[in-house]
DNA sequence: CGCCTTTGACCTGCGC
DNA sequence: GCGCAGGTCAAAGGCG
C-alpha cells in the first residue's frame, strides 16, 4: 500500500521554511516527497516513523550543521536498525504499511537522503532539507530505532513515541498552540495506544558569553526523540545518555520549569573549538523517551577516537558487561569490549562513518569487518535478503555516490557498538512500555531465520539480548 | 595528566 | 525595571 504522508502545513507557520516531511514507509514504502525536487524511486524499507524536517541551512561550510555531516547518533541508530533487518518479520503491520517514494539527493558531495513528511505543502524553494540520514540510512528496514524521531528547528516539531503515534507541534514560543497529532494509521504505525508529546516548547539557543551573538530561537537544531536507555546507560543519578561517536561533555544540567527531569548541556569535546552542542532530557510527557536537541555544528571530522572515555565508560559501571552480555550476540563482526579495543573500534567506526559520510575511503579494517559480516549473513546469492514471508529487501546503492555494498556492511559492522547498548539497556518500563515491547522490540517484529552455525549464534544472541530488556 | 561530571553562580533573553 | 527561566561558566573533585 502507499500511503502519502502529507501534512498541511502548519498553522503559525512562517513560512521561511518549507517543513516537508517526507516519512518512509515499510521495505518498500514509499514516501510522498516534495514536488519540487526530483524525486527518484529508492527503496527505503525503513520505518514511517523516522522523520525529519527542514532547518535552517547556513551557507558557509559548516553553517548546517546537520547536513554536511551524518550524526553519529542517527548514524548508529540506523545502524542498529540494518541490524534489525536482517531477519523475518511477523509484523505485517510493520512491513509495507506504508509508502514512500524516494528523493535523492546529491548535492555538495554529500549523499544526503530527504527525509521529510509533507508538513510544508510542494514548494522548497525557501528552504533546503535537513541531510539528517544518507540515503543508505533510509534503506534500512524498520525497527525499535525507527521510531526515532527528527525534528525540525523551528516550527513545526514532529514527535514521535513509542505510543505509537507522531505529533506534529506547532513550535510557538511559549507553546500556545496544541499540537496536531498524526494518526498513527496514517503512518502506519502499528500498535498504537496513546499519543505521546515532545514539548511544544520553543528551544532558545543563546551564546551568552559571546557578546556579538545573540540567543536566536531560529538558530539551526535538530531534536531527537529515541527511546530512554535504561539503567546501563544511566548515570548515578539517573540520568540517560546514549552515547554517539562525538564526544561530549557535559557542561551543566538545569531543572527545567514544568518538568521532573533536568535538562542536561553538553557540548562537543572531540576537537577544541567545536561549537556542538547538544542538550538531553527526558520528554517531560514521556518519561521514557529522551528529547536530545543538538545545536551548532561540529567544525572539525570525525572523532578519531573517542576521547570521552575517562568520564564516560566511569559514569556507566555496568555498561561493559552488560553490553557485552547483550550485544556480542547481536554482534555480526565480534568485537571487543575492553576499553583499547573501545578505542579501536571507535576509530573503525570512525573510518566507516567517514565512508557513510562521502569519503570513498574504507579502511583496512573496516574491510575486514565488511568481509566478516558478509560470512555471518546469509544472503542470497544476488544480495538480496530476504525471510520467510516473502519479505525481500536488497540494499540500493545510490547511482554516483560511494556507497557501496562493503560501505552497507561496514555500517552493519558498527551495530555492536552503542546502539546496541540503547537498544538492548534501554527500560522500557511500565505499563504502555510492556505493551509497546512488542511494536518496540525488534525481535518480535522479526523472526530471525534459523541457518549457519553464524546465523544461529547470532540468532540465539539476540534473543539471549531480548530476554534482558 | 587529561578527561570527565557535578554544581552553584553568573549571564542573557523575555514577559509583565 | 524586575523577576523568571534557561543557558553557560568555572571550580572542585574523581577516574583511568
Amino acid at each position: 500500500m502507499c500511503i502519502s504522508l502529507f501534512m498541511s502545513r502548519m498553522d503559525n507557520y512562517q513560512g521561511d521554511l518549507t517543513d516537508i516531511v517526507r516519512a518512509s514507509g515499510g521495505p518498500y514504502g514509499c514516501i510522498t516527497g516534495n514536488s519540487s525536487q526530483p524525486i527518484s524511486e529508492w527503496q527505503f524499507p525503513s520505518d514511517p516513523m523516522i522523520f525529519s524536517s527542514i532547518q535552517e541551512q547556513p551557507k558557509d561550510n559548516f553553517g548546517d550543521p546537520f547536513s554536511n555531516m551524518r550524526d553519529p547518533l542517527l548514524n548508529e541508530l540506523h545502524l542498529l536498525s540494518s541490524s534489525s533487518f536482517f531477519g523475518t518479520s511477523n509484523s505485517a503491520d510493520v512491513i509495507g504499511t506504508a509508502t514512500s517514494s524516494v528523493e535523492e539527493s546529491h548535492t555538495s558531495g554529500f549523499t544526503g537522503l530527504h527525509v521529510d513528511v509533507g508538513v510544508g505543502v510542494g514548494s522548497s524553494s525557501s528552504s533546503t532539507s535537513t541531510n539528517v540520514l544518507d540515503h543508505d540510512e533510509m534503506k534500512r528496514p524498520c525497527n525499535i530505532f525507527s521510531r526515532m524521531l527528527q525534528i525540525s528547528p523551528n516550527n513545526a516539531k514532529l514527535s514521535v513515541s513509542p505510543c505509537g503515534s507522531a505529533v506534529m507541534a506547532a513550535n510557538s514560543p511559549r507553546g500556545t498552540k496544541a499540537p496536531a497529532m498524526l494518526s498513527s494509521d496514517i503512518l502506519g504505525v502499528p500498535n498504537s495506544s496513546k499519543p505521546c508529546f515532545i514539548d511544544n516548547t520553543a528551544v532558545q539557543i543563546s551564546s551568552p558569553r559571546n557578546p556579538g551573538i545573540k540567543r536566536r530561537k531560529s538558530q539551526a537544531k535538530k531534536v531527537v526523540c529515541i527511546p530512554a536507555p535504561a539503567a546501563a546507560n544511566s548515570r548515578p543519578s539517573g540520568e540517560v545518555v546514549p552515547s554517539d561517536l562525538w564526544a561530549w561533555r557535559k557542561y551543566g544540567q538545569k531543572p527545567i520549569k514544568g518538568s521532573p527531569y533536568p535538562r542536561g548541556y553538553y557540548r562537543c569535546s572531540s576537537s577544541k573549538g567545536c561549537s556542538a552542542r547538544k542538550q538531553v532530557e527526558r520528554s517531560r510527557t514521556d518519561p521514557n523517551m529522551l528529547v536530545i536537541t543538538y545545536t551548532s555544528e561540529h567544525n572539525h571530522p570525525w572523532p578519531t577516537q573517542r576521547n570521552a572515555l575517562a568520564g564516560s565508560t566511569r559514569s556507566q559501571p555496568s555498561k561493559t558487561n552488560v553490553t557485552s552480555k547483550n550485544s556480542q550476540g547481536a554482534q555480526l563482526a565480534q568485537k571487543p569490549t575492553s576499553p583499547k579495543e573501545e578505542q579501536r573500534e571507535s576509530s573503525n567506526d570512525n573510518n566507516v562513518s567517514s565512508v557513510v559520510a562521502g569519503s570513498s575511503t574504507t579502511s583496512a579494517s573496516v574491510k575486514e569487518e565488511i568481509e566478516d559480516i558478509e560470512k555471518q549473513l546469509e544472503m542470497d546469492n544476488d544480495g538480496e535478503f530476504s525471510n520467510d514471508q516473502g519479505f525481500a529487501y536488497r540494499p540500493t546503492m545510490i547511482v554516483g555516490s560511494n556507497q557501496s555494498d562493503q560501505d552497507f556492511f561496514a555500517e552493519l559492522g558498527e551495530i555492536e557498538t552503542d546502539p546496541l547498548d540503547l537498544l538492548f539497556n534501554q527500560g522500557f518500563t511500565g505499563d504502555h512500555e510492556q505493551k509497546e515491547s512488542k511494536a518496540m522490540d525488534p525481535f518480535s517484529l522479526f523472526d530471525w531465520p534459523s541457518g549457519d552455525n553464524n546465523t544461529t549464534n547470532t540468532t540465539n544472541s539476540f534473543g539471549e539480548a531480548k530476554r534482558g530488556l
